[in-house]
DNA sequence: CTCTTTCTCTATCGATCGCTACAGAAAAAC
DNA sequence: GTTTTTCTGTAGCGATCGATAGAGAAAGAG
């Protein structure tokens, strides 16, 4: 795996040239950022992007990856370390506050935001599954809580899962619209009234 | 004002091929939607285009004044037509969930989503200003509902106006999801549980 | 050192972008 | 009919899009 390369090493580092590269995609989404934008903040030359990293779309996919794993940990975290579905999205929701408003990235959801008005389906549809898919979790963490008493039995878990997606999506532009983070969480605290309680009145 | 006009009339439609481009728009978006998408919808040459709209931006405005002119006029008319701020909302939210599902044009709503991922900042602004419109009629709404005793007074215009703001967001990104008409009113319904109640219990 | 391999830089490819010059066609004014 | 005005179709403008060919530079292998 480690072996000796040989020939001239790249002289960037692959690590932070992607971050960057994710960085913009997510601040202009995918299509909205050229080459030329990608070659200037990563700081290398076009044949190197392209060595390095395929094409733009390999590009665009790689970026996505970095960000589910960095920036974008903090939902599944909440959902695996609170006890319930209802207190994982609610934390989910404050911290989504925090996260989509910090001034140390760009605001929103890469994953909401970085494939809308695009002319490629395959890059749509890429990140719609990812949407798709994390209702889909919800929703089955949700069903599980219902299944064992945790939330009553007239609970909809798809309609509550659908609730969660679209708060999030709406937090997401809200924040590209200039909420502050304490407007999102005033936002988070009110979306979580729509819940049903659960039995020890939380 | 409609005297004779010299010289070859037009011979295409003014208001069907900008119809068309409103679709068209919506669908796809500003940026995504080229002149050879347009003029291709419409019917007519480019020469034709800028000389009846004067360039592609000018075009899309009148496009988002001929949406808001049409498919845009349900939310207003629930807000104008209900005794109540809650019951215009609920309405608003209800209705939203058919239009953006409607199967006679593209899904969602062309002011949320057809200036996302836009390198021209002008239209990015011009649809925000649009959306934070709207959040501050829905603020004001509620206000007059809270001063009057409709609504408790500890209830939070700036909050509940901006959770409508991003139910709807969110609504319109899950219709594009994939997400029925069915799936999007009880998104709706749900979503109105998180508002405080009426003194008459609605 | 020389040889081999790989990366980097310049320059550019064909395609498409928004937009328009120009000439001919069509209809009202006379 | 002729003249005048405006619209339409072709053809193409300069700029930018994503992507690459080819030459030179830089490192390990021998």
């Amino acid at each position: 795996m480690a072996t000796k390369q040989r020939g001239r090493p790249r002289s960037f580092d692959r690590e932070t040239a992607l971050r960057e590269a994710t960085l913009t995609f997510w601040a202009q989404g995918y299509e909205a950022t050229s080459i030329a934008d990608l070659t200037r903040v990563m700081g290398i030359g076009a044949p190197s992007l392209y060595a390095a990293f395929g094409d733009k779309r390999a590009l665009f996919g790689e970026a996505v990856e970095a960000y589910q794993a960095t920036y974008g940990t903090f939902g599944g975290r909440a959902m695996d370390e609170e006890p319930t579905a209802r207190r994982g999205v609610a934390r989910l929701l404050r911290e989504a506050a925090r996260e989509y408003t910090d001034p140390r990235h760009p605001r929103g959801c890469m994953v909401i935001t970085a494939a809308q008005n695009c002319t490629s389906d395959q890059v749509v549809a890429a990140l719609r599954e990812l949407r798709v898919e994390s209702v889909r979790d919800f929703r089955q963490r949700i069903q599980a809580d219902i299944d064992s008493g945790v939330l009553p039995p007239h609970a909809d878990a798809g309609a509550l899962a659908r609730y969660t997606g679209a708060v999030i999506q709406g937090m997401s532009q809200q924040s590209r619209d200039g909420a502050s983070r304490e407007e999102l969480e005033a936002l988070a605290e009110l979306a979580m009234r729509a819940w049903p309680a659960e039995p020890d009145g939380t």
